[in-house]
RNA sequence: AAAGUAGACUGCCUUAUCGAUUUGUUUUGAAUUUAUUCAAAUAAAUAGGAAAGUCCGGACACCAGAGAGUAUCAUAGCGGAUAACAUCCGUCCAGUGUAAACUGAGGACAAGUGCAACAGAAAGCAAGUACAGUUUGGCUGUAGUGAAACCAGGUAAACUCUAUGAGGUGCAAUGCUACGUAUAUUAGAAUCCCGAAAGGGUAAGGAUAACUCGUCCAAUUCUAAGGGGUAAGCAGCUAAAGUUAUACAGUAAUGUAUAACAUAGAUAAAUGAUAAGGAUUCGCUUUGGCGAAAACAGAAUCCGGCUUAUAGUCUACUUUUUUU
RNA sequence: GGCGUCGUGGCCGAGUGGCUAGGCCGGGCUCUGCAAAAGCUCUUACAGCGGUUCGAAUCCGCUCGACGCCU
Protein backbone atom coordinates (compact mmCIF):
# COMPACT_ATOMS: atom_id res chain seq x y z
CA UNK A 1 0.00 0.00 0.00
CA UNK A 2 2.45 2.62 1.15
CA UNK A 3 4.95 1.60 -2.00
CA UNK A 4 2.40 2.05 -4.66
CA UNK A 5 1.06 5.60 -2.93
CA UNK A 6 5.05 6.50 -3.28
CA UNK A 7 4.54 5.50 -6.72
CA UNK A 8 1.98 7.70 -7.82
CA UNK A 9 3.43 10.62 -5.96
CA UNK A 10 6.44 10.47 -8.11
CA UNK A 11 4.59 10.37 -11.14
CA UNK A 12 3.63 13.86 -12.50
CA UNK A 13 -0.02 13.04 -12.29
CA UNK A 14 -2.88 15.14 -10.74
CA UNK A 15 -6.12 13.67 -10.95
CA UNK A 16 -9.56 14.16 -9.35
CA UNK A 17 -8.60 12.33 -6.01
CA UNK A 18 -5.97 14.75 -5.35
CA UNK A 19 -7.92 17.50 -5.64
CA UNK A 20 -9.38 19.72 -2.85
CA UNK A 21 -12.86 19.56 -3.15
CA UNK A 22 -15.12 18.79 -0.45
CA UNK A 23 -16.79 22.19 1.33
CA UNK A 24 -16.10 21.30 4.64
CA UNK A 25 -12.22 20.83 4.70
CA UNK A 26 -12.02 23.97 2.88
CA UNK A 27 -14.14 25.96 5.63
CA UNK A 28 -11.73 24.20 8.08
CA UNK A 29 -9.02 24.86 6.46
CA UNK A 30 -9.32 28.32 6.49
CA UNK A 31 -10.63 28.56 10.27
CA UNK A 32 -7.86 27.05 11.78
CA UNK A 33 -5.14 26.37 8.78
CA UNK A 34 -1.61 28.40 8.88
CA UNK A 35 -0.15 30.82 6.04
CA UNK A 36 2.97 30.98 4.14
CA UNK A 37 3.32 33.75 1.67
CA UNK A 38 5.83 34.75 -1.29
CA UNK A 39 4.58 37.38 -3.43
CA UNK A 40 2.59 36.60 -5.40
CA UNK A 41 1.18 33.18 -3.94
CA UNK A 42 0.31 32.58 -0.33
CA UNK A 43 -0.17 29.06 1.38
CA UNK A 44 -2.89 28.17 3.32
CA UNK A 45 -2.25 24.87 5.23
CA UNK A 46 -3.71 22.18 7.73
CA UNK A 47 -2.69 19.17 9.08
CA UNK A 48 -5.82 16.99 8.86
CA UNK A 49 -7.12 13.48 8.26
CA UNK A 50 -9.51 13.01 5.23
CA UNK A 51 -10.78 10.27 3.37
CA UNK A 52 -8.56 10.17 0.32
CA UNK A 53 -5.60 7.98 -0.94
CA UNK A 54 -3.14 10.98 -1.07
CA UNK A 55 -1.25 12.02 1.44
CA UNK A 56 -1.92 15.89 0.75
CA UNK A 57 -4.85 17.43 -0.94
CA UNK A 58 -4.74 20.54 -2.84
CA UNK A 59 -6.76 22.90 -4.52
CA UNK A 60 -6.15 26.58 -6.44
CA UNK A 61 -8.51 29.69 -6.00
CA UNK A 62 -8.12 33.28 -7.27
CA UNK A 63 -10.32 36.14 -6.12
CA UNK A 64 -12.76 37.35 -8.20
CA UNK A 65 -11.95 41.03 -6.31
CA UNK A 66 -8.64 41.17 -8.67
CA UNK A 67 -9.42 39.42 -11.92
CA UNK A 68 -13.07 40.44 -13.31
CA UNK A 69 -12.67 38.07 -16.09
CA UNK A 70 -13.15 34.25 -16.36
CA UNK A 71 -10.83 33.43 -18.93
CA UNK A 72 -8.06 35.72 -16.43
CA UNK A 73 -8.74 33.48 -13.48
CA UNK A 74 -9.03 30.25 -15.35
CA UNK A 75 -5.34 31.00 -16.83
CA UNK A 76 -3.74 31.86 -13.74
CA UNK A 77 -5.18 28.59 -11.87
CA UNK A 78 -4.14 26.23 -15.12
CA UNK A 79 -0.89 28.18 -14.76
CA UNK A 80 -0.55 27.33 -10.87
CA UNK A 81 -1.87 24.03 -11.27
CA UNK A 82 0.80 22.81 -13.75
CA UNK A 83 3.61 24.18 -11.26
CA UNK A 84 2.30 22.21 -8.37
CA UNK A 85 1.83 18.82 -10.81
CA UNK A 86 5.48 19.37 -12.14
CA UNK A 87 7.28 19.94 -8.68
CA UNK A 88 5.23 18.53 -6.02
CA UNK A 89 8.09 15.20 -5.97
CA UNK A 90 10.12 17.97 -4.13
CA UNK A 91 7.25 17.73 -1.10
CA UNK A 92 7.75 15.62 1.84
CA UNK A 93 6.79 11.78 0.91
CA UNK A 94 5.70 9.29 2.77
CA UNK A 95 8.94 8.32 4.80
CA UNK A 96 9.43 11.82 6.23
CA UNK A 97 5.54 12.59 6.82
CA UNK A 98 4.64 9.20 8.33
CA UNK A 99 1.66 9.31 6.60
CA UNK A 100 0.42 12.37 7.98
CA UNK A 101 -2.19 14.08 5.82
CA UNK A 102 -2.52 17.82 5.01
CA UNK A 103 -4.63 20.12 2.86
CA UNK A 104 -3.26 23.19 0.80
CA UNK A 105 -5.15 25.40 -0.68
CA UNK A 106 -3.20 28.01 -3.19
CA UNK A 107 -4.44 31.59 -3.23
CA UNK A 108 -2.91 33.95 -5.78
CA UNK A 109 -2.26 37.31 -4.19
CA UNK A 110 -1.37 39.71 -7.34
CA UNK A 111 -3.11 41.57 -9.38
CA UNK A 112 -1.36 41.54 -12.46
CA UNK A 113 -1.14 38.71 -14.80
CA UNK A 114 2.22 36.91 -14.76
CA UNK A 115 3.75 34.43 -17.32
CA UNK A 116 4.50 30.69 -16.20
CA UNK A 117 8.19 31.17 -15.32
CA UNK A 118 7.63 33.73 -12.71
CA UNK A 119 4.96 31.33 -11.15
CA UNK A 120 7.29 28.43 -11.28
CA UNK A 121 9.77 30.28 -9.27
CA UNK A 122 8.09 31.25 -6.44
CA UNK A 123 6.23 27.96 -5.93
CA UNK A 124 9.42 26.35 -5.57
CA UNK A 125 10.28 28.67 -2.92
CA UNK A 126 6.92 27.85 -1.34
CA UNK A 127 7.48 24.43 -1.78
CA UNK A 128 11.04 24.68 -0.33
CA UNK A 129 9.90 26.19 2.78
CA UNK A 130 7.13 24.23 3.41
CA UNK A 131 8.58 20.89 3.48
CA UNK A 132 11.39 22.46 5.75
CA UNK A 133 8.13 23.66 8.50
CA UNK A 134 6.45 20.34 8.37
CA UNK A 135 9.77 18.33 8.83
CA UNK A 136 9.88 20.81 11.53
CA UNK A 137 6.69 20.23 13.21
CA UNK A 138 7.22 16.37 12.97
CA UNK A 139 10.59 16.40 15.05
CA UNK A 140 9.41 18.60 17.34
C1' A B 1 -6.90 57.38 -54.20
C1' A B 2 -9.71 59.34 -49.99
C1' A B 3 -14.18 59.33 -47.11
C1' G B 4 -18.50 56.55 -46.29
C1' U B 5 -22.75 52.70 -46.58
C1' A B 6 -24.49 47.61 -46.73
C1' G B 7 -23.51 42.37 -46.68
C1' A B 8 -20.68 37.71 -46.31
C1' C B 9 -16.63 34.83 -44.33
C1' U B 10 -12.36 33.46 -40.89
C1' G B 11 -11.53 33.64 -35.52
C1' C B 12 -3.82 30.60 -36.19
C1' C B 13 -1.75 25.63 -38.01
C1' U B 14 1.70 21.15 -37.54
C1' U B 15 4.89 17.89 -34.64
C1' A B 16 7.13 16.02 -29.99
C1' U B 17 7.13 15.40 -24.47
C1' C B 18 4.32 15.76 -19.78
C1' G B 19 -0.77 16.06 -18.07
C1' A B 20 -6.82 16.86 -17.14
C1' U B 21 -12.19 15.38 -18.09
C1' U B 22 -15.75 12.09 -20.56
C1' U B 23 -16.81 7.54 -23.24
C1' G B 24 -15.26 2.73 -25.05
C1' U B 25 -11.87 -1.67 -24.96
C1' U B 26 -8.52 -5.22 -22.02
C1' U B 27 -7.86 -13.77 -19.90
C1' U B 28 -4.24 -6.37 -16.68
C1' G B 29 -3.73 -5.43 -10.98
C1' A B 30 -6.01 -4.48 -6.02
C1' A B 31 -10.19 -4.27 -2.75
C1' U B 32 -14.43 -6.35 -1.35
C1' U B 33 -20.42 -5.62 -1.07
C1' U B 34 -19.29 -10.75 -6.66
C1' A B 35 -20.50 -6.87 -9.99
C1' U B 36 -19.16 -2.67 -8.45
C1' U B 37 -15.20 0.77 -6.94
C1' C B 38 -10.15 2.32 -7.36
C1' A B 39 -5.69 1.94 -10.33
C1' A B 40 -2.85 0.71 -15.00
C1' A B 41 -2.50 0.30 -20.43
C1' U B 42 -4.71 1.80 -24.94
C1' A B 43 -8.22 4.41 -28.59
C1' A B 44 -11.51 8.52 -29.64
C1' A B 45 -13.64 13.28 -28.46
C1' U B 46 -12.95 17.97 -25.70
C1' A B 47 -14.62 25.46 -25.60
C1' G B 48 -17.59 30.74 -28.76
C1' G B 49 -19.02 34.26 -32.54
C1' A B 50 -20.29 36.52 -29.25
C1' A B 51 -19.91 30.90 -24.75
C1' A B 52 -21.17 37.61 -22.20
C1' G B 53 -25.55 40.93 -20.67
C1' U B 54 -30.03 38.05 -18.88
C1' C B 55 -33.17 42.25 -22.54
C1' C B 56 -37.36 39.48 -25.31
C1' G B 57 -39.59 34.71 -27.15
C1' G B 58 -40.16 29.41 -26.62
C1' A B 59 -39.11 24.08 -25.25
C1' C B 60 -38.97 21.34 -20.63
C1' A B 61 -40.25 20.58 -15.25
C1' C B 62 -43.17 21.38 -10.91
C1' C B 63 -47.35 23.93 -8.35
C1' A B 64 -54.63 20.77 -9.44
C1' G B 65 -55.94 26.15 -4.05
C1' A B 66 -53.24 26.95 -11.27
C1' G B 67 -61.05 28.74 -12.29
C1' A B 68 -63.94 33.68 -13.86
C1' G B 69 -63.92 39.02 -14.01
C1' U B 70 -61.33 43.52 -12.79
C1' A B 71 -56.75 45.54 -12.06
C1' U B 72 -51.64 45.16 -13.84
C1' C B 73 -47.96 44.49 -17.70
C1' A B 74 -46.57 44.18 -22.86
C1' U B 75 -47.34 45.12 -28.10
C1' A B 76 -49.42 48.88 -31.97
C1' G B 77 -49.38 51.69 -40.28
C1' C B 78 -50.63 47.43 -43.80
C1' G B 79 -49.46 42.35 -45.51
C1' G B 80 -46.57 37.94 -44.70
C1' A B 81 -42.77 34.27 -42.12
C1' U B 82 -42.33 31.38 -37.61
C1' A B 83 -42.93 26.76 -32.25
C1' A B 84 -43.03 31.85 -30.57
C1' C B 85 -41.43 36.96 -30.18
C1' A B 86 -40.46 43.38 -28.73
C1' U B 87 -37.34 39.04 -34.06
C1' C B 88 -37.16 38.57 -39.52
C1' C B 89 -39.06 39.76 -44.75
C1' G B 90 -41.90 42.90 -48.17
C1' U B 91 -44.31 47.53 -48.61
C1' C B 92 -46.61 52.63 -47.50
C1' C B 93 -45.78 57.12 -44.74
C1' A B 94 -42.59 60.53 -41.76
C1' G B 95 -37.61 62.16 -40.47
C1' U B 96 -31.96 62.42 -41.30
C1' G B 97 -28.12 62.45 -45.17
C1' U B 98 -25.22 65.51 -51.43
C1' A B 99 -25.81 60.14 -52.06
C1' A B 100 -25.33 54.76 -51.13
C1' A B 101 -28.41 54.13 -47.07
C1' C B 102 -30.22 54.57 -42.07
C1' U B 103 -33.92 55.55 -38.12
C1' G B 104 -39.18 55.32 -36.40
C1' A B 105 -43.42 52.18 -29.12
C1' G B 106 -46.07 54.89 -36.83
C1' G B 107 -53.90 53.31 -33.61
C1' A B 108 -57.29 57.21 -31.11
C1' C B 109 -57.10 64.12 -28.18
C1' A B 110 -64.84 64.00 -33.44
C1' A B 111 -65.70 59.84 -25.45
C1' G B 112 -63.93 61.99 -20.78
C1' U B 113 -60.02 63.97 -17.26
C1' G B 114 -55.35 66.36 -16.68
C1' C B 115 -50.89 69.33 -18.16
C1' A B 116 -48.36 73.59 -20.70
C1' A B 117 -42.16 76.99 -16.89
C1' C B 118 -40.70 81.85 -19.17
C1' A B 119 -42.92 85.11 -22.60
C1' G B 120 -47.76 86.74 -24.03
C1' A B 121 -54.06 90.40 -23.71
C1' A B 122 -55.20 85.25 -24.01
C1' A B 123 -52.69 78.17 -23.51
C1' G B 124 -60.25 77.26 -21.67
C1' C B 125 -64.70 78.30 -20.09
C1' A B 126 -63.33 83.11 -20.55
C1' A B 127 -60.90 87.57 -21.97
C1' G B 128 -59.49 90.71 -25.91
C1' U B 129 -53.94 95.15 -27.60
C1' A B 130 -52.45 97.92 -32.06
C1' C B 131 -53.04 98.82 -37.29
C1' A B 132 -55.74 98.25 -41.96
C1' G B 133 -60.24 97.21 -44.86
C1' U B 134 -65.50 97.57 -44.76
C1' U B 135 -71.50 99.26 -43.65
C1' U B 136 -72.12 102.79 -36.96
C1' G B 137 -72.51 98.45 -33.81
C1' G B 138 -70.13 94.51 -35.78
C1' C B 139 -67.28 91.49 -39.13
C1' U B 140 -62.65 90.25 -41.80
C1' G B 141 -57.33 90.39 -42.29
C1' U B 142 -52.38 91.46 -40.43
C1' A B 143 -48.78 92.35 -36.44
C1' G B 144 -46.32 91.11 -31.76
C1' U B 145 -45.14 86.43 -27.60
C1' G B 146 -44.28 81.30 -27.85
C1' A B 147 -42.66 74.68 -29.19
C1' A B 148 -47.92 75.43 -29.94
C1' A B 149 -52.76 80.84 -30.70
C1' C B 150 -60.13 82.97 -31.73
C1' C B 151 -58.68 77.04 -33.93
C1' A B 152 -63.76 70.58 -34.16
C1' G B 153 -56.01 73.99 -31.38
C1' G B 154 -51.17 70.97 -28.87
C1' U B 155 -49.78 66.82 -25.70
C1' A B 156 -51.44 59.63 -25.05
C1' A B 157 -42.63 56.71 -23.83
C1' A B 158 -49.89 62.03 -19.32
C1' C B 159 -54.17 59.25 -17.17
C1' U B 160 -57.31 57.06 -20.56
C1' C B 161 -60.00 54.57 -24.90
C1' U B 162 -59.64 50.68 -28.93
C1' A B 163 -57.51 45.92 -30.69
C1' U B 164 -54.37 41.67 -29.49
C1' G B 165 -51.57 38.72 -25.95
C1' A B 166 -49.89 37.09 -20.88
C1' G B 167 -51.70 31.65 -14.55
C1' G B 168 -47.16 31.38 -11.20
C1' U B 169 -42.20 29.63 -10.28
C1' G B 170 -37.47 28.50 -12.67
C1' C B 171 -32.65 22.85 -13.89
C1' A B 172 -30.28 25.91 -6.93
C1' A B 173 -37.08 23.45 -11.42
C1' U B 174 -38.05 18.38 -10.31
C1' G B 175 -37.58 12.82 -9.29
C1' C B 176 -34.81 8.80 -6.89
C1' U B 177 -30.94 6.89 -3.36
C1' A B 178 -28.12 7.52 1.19
C1' C B 179 -27.95 9.80 6.29
C1' G B 180 -31.62 11.25 10.13
C1' U B 181 -36.55 9.70 16.34
C1' A B 182 -38.22 14.08 12.30
C1' U B 183 -46.08 16.74 9.16
C1' A B 184 -40.26 16.78 15.64
C1' U B 185 -40.58 20.56 19.75
C1' U B 186 -41.82 25.44 22.04
C1' A B 187 -44.38 30.25 21.98
C1' G B 188 -48.00 33.48 19.86
C1' A B 189 -52.26 34.59 16.57
C1' A B 190 -56.96 33.23 13.87
C1' U B 191 -61.84 30.12 13.86
C1' C B 192 -67.26 36.11 14.62
C1' C B 193 -71.68 38.50 17.42
C1' C B 194 -76.41 38.14 20.49
C1' G B 195 -78.75 34.60 23.84
C1' A B 196 -79.43 30.51 30.01
C1' A B 197 -80.86 27.38 25.95
C1' A B 198 -83.56 26.41 21.56
C1' G B 199 -82.32 29.43 17.98
C1' G B 200 -81.35 34.03 15.43
C1' G B 201 -78.18 37.76 13.06
C1' U B 202 -73.85 39.03 10.29
C1' A B 203 -71.13 37.06 6.25
C1' A B 204 -66.64 36.64 9.46
C1' G B 205 -60.79 33.20 10.02
C1' G B 206 -56.70 31.28 6.89
C1' A B 207 -54.92 29.98 1.64
C1' U B 208 -55.07 31.17 -3.67
C1' A B 209 -48.86 37.68 -5.54
C1' A B 210 -53.58 42.87 -5.60
C1' C B 211 -59.39 43.41 -5.43
C1' U B 212 -64.41 40.93 -6.21
C1' C B 213 -66.75 36.28 -7.01
C1' G B 214 -65.80 31.28 -6.80
C1' U B 215 -63.01 27.24 -4.74
C1' C B 216 -60.32 24.76 -0.79
C1' C B 217 -59.14 24.05 4.76
C1' A B 218 -61.85 22.47 10.22
C1' A B 219 -57.76 20.79 15.03
C1' U B 220 -56.38 23.10 11.11
C1' U B 221 -53.80 27.27 9.14
C1' C B 222 -50.27 31.13 9.59
C1' U B 223 -46.07 33.62 12.00
C1' A B 224 -41.73 33.45 15.06
C1' A B 225 -38.07 30.77 17.79
C1' G B 226 -35.26 26.38 17.55
C1' G B 227 -32.26 20.79 17.59
C1' G B 228 -29.63 17.17 14.40
C1' G B 229 -27.50 15.17 9.71
C1' U B 230 -25.62 15.89 4.76
C1' A B 231 -23.61 19.76 2.18
C1' A B 232 -22.89 13.45 -0.87
C1' G B 233 -24.34 10.25 -5.27
C1' C B 234 -27.58 9.17 -9.62
C1' A B 235 -31.22 10.89 -13.10
C1' G B 236 -32.76 15.63 -15.49
C1' C B 237 -27.90 16.22 -19.28
C1' U B 238 -27.55 16.74 -24.28
C1' A B 239 -29.83 14.17 -31.38
C1' A B 240 -32.02 19.14 -31.30
C1' A B 241 -37.78 23.88 -34.04
C1' G B 242 -29.72 20.28 -35.61
C1' U B 243 -25.77 21.49 -39.57
C1' U B 244 -24.25 21.28 -44.77
C1' A B 245 -25.31 20.49 -50.07
C1' U B 246 -28.76 20.13 -54.19
C1' A B 247 -33.67 20.69 -56.42
C1' C B 248 -38.52 22.94 -56.31
C1' A B 249 -42.22 26.97 -54.50
C1' G B 250 -42.00 32.21 -53.10
C1' U B 251 -39.98 39.35 -54.76
C1' A B 252 -38.09 37.86 -49.80
C1' A B 253 -38.12 36.06 -44.70
C1' U B 254 -39.08 30.95 -45.15
C1' G B 255 -41.14 26.19 -46.43
C1' U B 256 -41.06 21.13 -48.80
C1' A B 257 -38.22 16.89 -50.69
C1' U B 258 -33.64 14.05 -51.11
C1' A B 259 -28.63 12.97 -49.62
C1' A B 260 -24.56 13.32 -46.26
C1' C B 261 -22.61 14.31 -41.25
C1' A B 262 -22.20 12.78 -35.53
C1' U B 263 -20.24 17.39 -33.17
C1' A B 264 -18.27 19.43 -25.09
C1' G B 265 -20.92 17.82 -20.72
C1' A B 266 -17.40 20.07 -16.02
C1' U B 267 -19.37 20.53 -10.60
C1' A B 268 -13.69 24.76 -5.63
C1' A B 269 -15.20 23.89 -12.32
C1' A B 270 -11.81 19.26 -17.64
C1' U B 271 -10.71 21.58 -22.54
C1' G B 272 -3.80 22.82 -20.16
C1' A B 273 1.91 23.46 -19.96
C1' U B 274 6.77 23.35 -22.35
C1' A B 275 9.85 23.08 -26.85
C1' A B 276 10.60 23.35 -32.25
C1' G B 277 8.86 24.73 -37.10
C1' G B 278 5.45 27.28 -40.43
C1' A B 279 1.74 31.11 -41.91
C1' U B 280 -0.24 36.36 -40.62
C1' U B 281 0.44 41.45 -38.83
C1' C B 282 3.59 45.44 -36.97
C1' G B 283 8.57 47.97 -36.20
C1' C B 284 13.79 48.41 -37.82
C1' U B 285 16.66 47.30 -42.15
C1' U B 286 22.68 46.69 -45.34
C1' U B 287 16.34 43.56 -48.54
C1' G B 288 20.18 38.74 -46.15
C1' G B 289 17.42 39.11 -41.98
C1' C B 290 16.44 40.71 -36.65
C1' G B 291 12.82 41.76 -32.81
C1' A B 292 7.77 41.84 -31.05
C1' A B 293 2.48 40.48 -30.96
C1' A B 294 -1.52 37.15 -30.66
C1' A B 295 -8.26 41.36 -30.72
C1' C B 296 -12.71 40.46 -27.67
C1' A B 297 -13.06 36.81 -24.53
C1' G B 298 -14.19 30.77 -21.21
C1' A B 299 -19.71 26.32 -21.86
C1' A B 300 -22.94 25.16 -16.83
C1' U B 301 -30.75 22.55 -18.98
C1' C B 302 -31.38 23.46 -24.32
C1' C B 303 -32.95 26.35 -28.65
C1' G B 304 -34.68 31.24 -31.80
C1' G B 305 -33.49 36.39 -31.61
C1' C B 306 -31.78 41.29 -29.71
C1' U B 307 -27.88 44.16 -27.40
C1' U B 308 -22.90 45.03 -26.04
C1' A B 309 -17.13 43.90 -26.67
C1' U B 310 -13.67 42.91 -30.71
C1' A B 311 -8.81 41.34 -34.82
C1' G B 312 -8.76 40.67 -39.99
C1' U B 313 -10.20 39.39 -45.22
C1' C B 314 -13.46 39.77 -49.38
C1' U B 315 -17.71 41.56 -52.33
C1' A B 316 -21.28 45.26 -53.92
C1' C B 317 -22.66 50.33 -53.87
C1' U B 318 -22.31 56.04 -53.01
C1' U B 319 -19.80 60.88 -53.01
C1' U B 320 -15.43 63.83 -54.08
C1' U B 321 -10.70 64.43 -56.66
C1' U B 322 -7.11 62.93 -60.49
C1' U B 323 -5.83 60.34 -65.17
C1' U B 324 -7.34 58.05 -69.89
C1' G C 1 -26.70 29.23 -12.83
C1' G C 2 -31.29 31.87 -11.73
C1' C C 3 -34.14 36.03 -9.45
C1' G C 4 -34.34 41.01 -7.53
C1' U C 5 -33.02 46.20 -5.53
C1' C C 6 -30.31 50.65 -6.01
C1' G C 7 -27.05 54.70 -8.29
C1' U C 8 -28.04 63.08 -7.05
C1' G C 9 -21.27 67.50 -4.64
C1' G C 10 -15.83 64.78 -0.53
C1' C C 11 -20.15 62.48 3.00
C1' C C 12 -25.54 62.13 4.31
C1' G C 13 -30.04 63.14 1.95
C1' A C 14 -35.04 65.84 -0.36
C1' G C 15 -36.91 66.50 -5.18
C1' U C 16 -45.46 66.54 -9.27
C1' G C 17 -41.59 66.93 -16.71
C1' G C 18 -40.10 73.76 -16.16
C1' C C 19 -33.41 77.61 -12.14
C1' U C 20 -31.27 70.33 -8.31
C1' A C 21 -33.55 71.87 -1.63
C1' G C 22 -31.15 71.22 3.17
C1' G C 23 -27.30 69.51 6.61
C1' C C 24 -22.03 68.01 7.56
C1' C C 25 -16.94 68.82 5.59
C1' G C 26 -13.53 72.36 3.03
C1' G C 27 -11.92 77.73 1.37
C1' G C 28 -12.71 83.11 2.32
C1' C C 29 -14.70 87.27 5.23
C1' U C 30 -16.98 89.52 9.84
C1' C C 31 -16.51 89.22 15.12
C1' U C 32 -11.81 88.46 18.83
C1' G C 33 -5.66 90.37 21.69
C1' C C 34 -5.78 84.98 19.53
C1' A C 35 -9.08 80.91 19.02
C1' A C 36 -13.91 78.36 19.60
C1' A C 37 -19.01 79.36 18.93
C1' A C 38 -22.13 82.50 15.92
C1' G C 39 -23.20 85.17 11.29
C1' C C 40 -22.31 86.09 5.92
C1' U C 41 -20.42 84.02 1.50
C1' C C 42 -18.02 80.67 -2.19
C1' U C 43 -16.52 75.89 -4.61
C1' U C 44 -17.70 71.04 -6.14
C1' A C 45 -23.44 67.02 -8.37
C1' C C 46 -28.26 64.04 -11.25
C1' A C 47 -23.45 56.69 -13.05
C1' G C 48 -22.73 56.70 -18.83
C1' C C 49 -24.95 56.74 -23.95
C1' G C 50 -29.30 57.19 -26.98
C1' G C 51 -34.80 58.02 -27.68
C1' U C 52 -39.88 60.49 -26.59
C1' U C 53 -40.85 65.84 -25.58
C1' C C 54 -40.73 72.83 -26.91
C1' G C 55 -38.01 71.18 -22.40
C1' A C 56 -36.01 65.23 -18.96
C1' A C 57 -32.63 64.06 -12.31
C1' U C 58 -37.82 62.55 -13.31
C1' C C 59 -40.83 58.88 -18.82
C1' C C 60 -38.66 54.64 -22.17
C1' G C 61 -34.46 51.58 -23.96
C1' C C 62 -29.24 49.89 -23.82
C1' U C 63 -24.48 49.88 -21.13
C1' C C 64 -21.55 50.27 -16.52
C1' G C 65 -21.04 49.81 -11.28
C1' A C 66 -22.65 48.42 -6.16
C1' C C 67 -25.57 45.27 -3.08
C1' G C 68 -29.10 41.35 -1.62
C1' C C 69 -31.82 36.45 -2.02
C1' C C 70 -31.91 30.87 -3.40
C1' U C 71 -29.55 24.89 -1.46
Amino acid sequence: MKLKLKLIVMRQTFKKGEKLKSKKLIEQLFERGKRLKSFPIQLVYLEIDHKSDFLIQAGFSVPKKRFKKAVDRNRIKRLMREAYRLHKHKLPNITDLDTKKHIFMFIYMGSQMENYTTIEAQFLIILKNIKQKLVKNLES
